[in-house]
RNA sequence: GGCUCGGUAGCUCAGCCGGUUAGAGCGUGGGAUUCAUAACCCCAAGGUCGGGAGUUCAAGUCUCCCCCGAGCCA
């Protein structure tokens, strides 16, 4: 049974900005925390890159359209690879193998009676691709979106007939759990109450696009042809393109995780395109909030857009995504804020989670002849912190599937902060000074390395390097592909070696503004 | 214009079907401690829960109106 999971399919028109790396970063900790489940899993990520807008960016740099794909698609790779994605396929709609999976999706539409010819007349933002609705008479309409003018079309398009597909659509999105969060279900059935109207899935003197077959002089609308890049990234496993082979390579999905802006196209235009094709519609789609920067939307006319190079590059993956996963309900809108980023960056990794380890490393490598105690089983078992660390354990399991980061991530940091209330209740320093109390000191300190232990490991979905690192002060082996057999209290070795410690994570100290 | 969702401590937010002195984290102030990354632990101050009216023995919690913000659709 395969996990198959997908950001979306980044448009190209410039290189990644920090909301497609929320986003991705996102995915791949629900990723990680699958195949940590023992699925298997394929996280599909890749990019758009048809379009009229593309064709404009790139006559306005005075290069063609595909160098101009190459370019930013390069981007797109280098940056996944930076923020160590763990992805395991990347597509691009302009790849060979998309083309004849447009094709054979189309006949299957074709044959299935759902596509039609008609004439589309109105005002078309290039910016967003799409008609509006503004009426023919208006004089110098503009996106709102976009802020730019809206251009007149009247043109032959072919349509997809989505009117065909009220019922069952409609069917669909009231399924509980096919739209989260649940807050975004009420938007999508109120517009598709108003009534399903077909939409064009061609344009005509758009070059930078599939061609339609038999249909000379049409390429295919950027949207139509963007979403069946899912399908070209499950194929693309070394076998045919094949429409056939789907559902034994991951479809459906399990969840095509998305920003909030194009959830209909996800939620609705989407699934009826299935329906038509005679394939089975995705499980879930979840579209996440957006993110603002000190409460104000980012944009470059405000000039405050923050570059996820910049943060990578200071910061580091770690506090980037703990801060993101962490401070941020997913689903809703967030803010990013560099004082709360430093803070809780600082707080809950360097001095909850990393001193909480440097101090007991220290104290068991002190007086336990540089390893770790040795308690027997008994008194493991019945360790006081053994009860919340299984407790924590259990809240990591359930929160994460349903992308519940932020409360997986106070789970951990709770498991965390009892452990250090623990140590100082216990004060095994004092017990030291006092003598004679070797064994209680032992069992005591046993159980905190062994709740960092767990802490180290929880955190791997969600921050996998930070992870790597407590787990190799603990002299844990650093690659666990299944967690099920470790996530047990008591895993920790009596008495094997511990390296000399050292700070697992740096306090950010940023001195001027991101 | 219609619909939806929000407006709770300085900041970000929890508060289930209405019921004891309204909570958490961060920030701020104080204390304790020395194993540790000036870290950890403990304590405190801070809110007439957007405004108004109503229902009720009892309302952030229900109803209505208004103000403000965000979004979807026109």
């Amino acid at each position: 049974m395969i996990y198959t999971l997908t950001t979306p399919l980044y448009y190209v028109n410039d290189k990644p900005h920090l909301g497609s790396t929320y986003t991705t970063v996102a995915c791949d900790a629900l990723a990680r925390f699958q195949r940590l489940e023992g699925r298997k899993v394929v996280f599909v990520t890749g990019v758009d890159e048809h379009g009229q807008k593309i064709q404009r960016t790139a006559s306005q740099q005075g290069i063609s359209p595909i160098d101009h794909c190459d370019l930013v698609t390069a981007s797109y790779e280098l940056a996944w690879k930076n923020w160590d994605i763990s992805n395991d396929r990347f597509v691009r709609t302009t790849s060979t193998r998309h083309l004849p999976l447009v094709r054979q999706f189309f006949q299957r539409c074709e044959e299935a009676g759902d596509i039609r010819s008609g004439r589309q007349t109105g005002w078309y933002c290039v910016g967003c691709e799409e008609f509006k609705d503004d009426p023919a008479t208006a004089v110098n309409p503009s996106c709102p979106i976009h802020q730019k003018p809206l251009e007149w079309r009247d043109e032959e398009n072919l349509f997809f007939c989505l009117s065909n597909f009220q019922d069952r659509i409609e069917d669909l999105i009231n399924q509980p759990d096919f739209i989260a969060p649940a807050s975004r279900r009420k938007e999508i059935q109120n517009f598709v109450a108003g009534g399903l109207r077909d939409f064009s899935i061609s344009r005509v003197n758009v070059e930078w696009g599939l061609p339609v077959p038999g249909h000379k002089g049409h390429t295919f609308y950027v949207w139509f042809d963007a979403l069946l890049g899912y399908l070209t990234a499950l194929l693309d496993d070394g076998g045919s393109i094949d429409l056939d082979r789907l559902i034994n390579v991951g479809w459906p999905v399990n969840e095509h995780v998305i920003g909030k802006d194009i959830l209909r196209f996800h939620a609705v235009y989407w699934p009826a395109m299935l329906m038509s094709a005679g394939l089975p519609t995705p499980r879930k789609v979840f579209g996440h909030g957006f993110l603002t920067r000190e409460g104000q939307k980012m944009g470059k006319s405000l000039g405050n857009v923050l570059d996820p190079d910049v943060l990578l590059n200071r910061c580091g993956t770690d506090a980037v995504r703990w801060y993101l996963l962490r401070d941020i309900q997913f689903g809703d809108d967030g803010d990013f804020q560099q004082q709360r980023f430093v803070d809780l960056v600082n707080n809950d990794l360097a001095n909850t989670i990393g001193n909480l380890l440097n101090r007991t490393s220290s104290m068991s490598r002190k007086w336990f002849n540089e390893s770790t105690p040795i308690v027997n089983p008994d008194d493991s078992n019945n360790h006081e912190l053994r009860e919340p660390a299984e407790l924590t354990i259990k809240t990591v399991r359930e929160s994460m599937p349903k992308m519940a980061f932020q409360k997986a991530a106070e789970a951990i940091l709770q498991l965390a902060i009892q452990a250090n209330g623990y140590l100082n209740d216990q004060a095994p320093w004092s017990k030291m000074k006092k003598g004679g109390q070797e064994g209680q000191v032992a069992i005591d300190l046993y159980g905190v390395l062994e709740s960092c232990r767990l802490v180290g490991l929880l955190l791997k979905p969600i921050v996998p390097e930070l992870s790597k690192r407590i787990l190799s002060q603990l002299d844990q082996p650093a690659s666990v592909e299944n967690w099920t057999t470790e996530l047990v209290w008591g895993r920790l070795e009596s008495g094997q070696p511990l390296p000399l410690p050292k700070p697992v994570m740096q306090r950010l100290e940023l001195e001027e503004a991101l």
